[in-house]
DNA sequence: CTCAGTGTTCAGTG
DNA sequence: TCACTGAACACTGA
């Protein structure tokens, strides 16, 4: 379930669970999509025996800092997620599948029940418990970099949508310059890193911009609203996925699912749904201009 | 059975 | 060259 505040929470819960401990042993899929055809034992061979100094994340990517490098980097796709199975004990892991089998098949007979299918890697740590990656849609991937934050895919990104939000200014001037909708811009990682489809939406909505509007047609005042936005939604949300909070009845975000015609706001304002930036935007013209 | 979906990349177009 | 659009990717669930 990834977009900024799911990722922040699979950070923080991969931290508590992985800071300062060993990988004693890795399992890898053989799955070329996932892993960019980068072989399995490569993986193996970066990753064993290698303690975990930290972890970062940089909008939806998330990636393990170790005491030698290359380090792992996940993005978690449509998808993946992680997922720490508590000490079950020796366990007995499956053997490596061969490249023979179709790569997306399920892994089966994995000896503890969760996640039991679709599973790509998991890390046994030194004290027993285990890291685990799942991705059912194999949307999403793991990469190995000598160091993450200045090499693609992640030095391509835009300011982080928690912890770097630019000035009205600065945000202004790159709008400025961009014709498409805004709600194609919000989306766009290298503009905005963290932000997905829903949380554009409920941005766009908070700050009563219309999602087809062209960036560069914002005042000054709507880039205001939209930057404070912003913070308001990714803040609500990752507190809402570290303190299992609930998200403001007055959100668009209820009633953006099902879909069904004549949906209204929690403000009793229609709801309308269009294909923008190649994606089901909702949104309320009543409110939005 | 069909289709949309919390995401990204790449080919094609203007 | 820039910028945008739509298809593809692979599977789940409504």
């Amino acid at each position: 379930m990834p977009e900024l505040p799911e990722v922040e929470a699979a950070r923080v819960l991969a931290t508590r669970a992985a800071r300062g401990r060993r990988i004693a042993r890795v399992w890898c899929a053989d799955d070329p999509i996932v892993f960019e055809r980068v072989p399995a034992q490569k993986f193996r061979r970066a990753l064993t025996g290698r303690r975990i100094e930290d972890l970062h994340r940089h909008g939806k990517h998330l990636w393990f800092e170790l005491d030698r490098r290359p380090w792992p980097c996940f993005h978690f796709g449509m998808s993946g997620g992680i997922h720490v199975i508590a000490n079950v004990g020796a366990p007995k892991w499956p053997p490596h599948p061969q490249r023979s089998g179709r790569p997306g098949k399920p892994v089966a007979a994995l000896d503890h029940p969760w996640p039991p299918r679709f599973t790509k890697l998991r890390l046994l740590l030194d004290d027993g418990n285990e890291l685990v990656y799942a991705d059912a849609r194999r949307l999403g991937r793991i990469r190995l970099r000598d160091d993450p934050s200045s090499e693609p895919p992640i030095s391509l990104l835009g300011f982080d949508a928690l912890v770097a939000l630019p000035s009205t200014a600065a945000m202004a001037d790159v709008l400025g310059g961009r014709a498409a909708p805004i709600k194609a811009v919000l989306l766009d990682q290298s503009f905005s890193a963290g932000v997905g489809n829903w949380i554009a939406d409920e941005v766009l909505y908070q700050a009563r911009v219309a999602p087809n509007r062209p960036a560069r047609t914002l005042s000054r005042d709507e880039v205001s609203r939209l930057r404070a936005a912003i913070r308001t939604v990714i803040g609500t949300a990752v507190r809402v996925g570290a303190d299992g909070d609930r998200f403001p009845r007055t959100w668009l975000f209820h009633n953006r699912w099902g879909k069904a015609a004549g949906a209204i706001t929690p403000r009793g304002e229609r709801i309308r749904f269009d294909t923008i930036g190649g994606r089901t935007t909702a949104w309320a013209p009543s409110v939005q201009k």
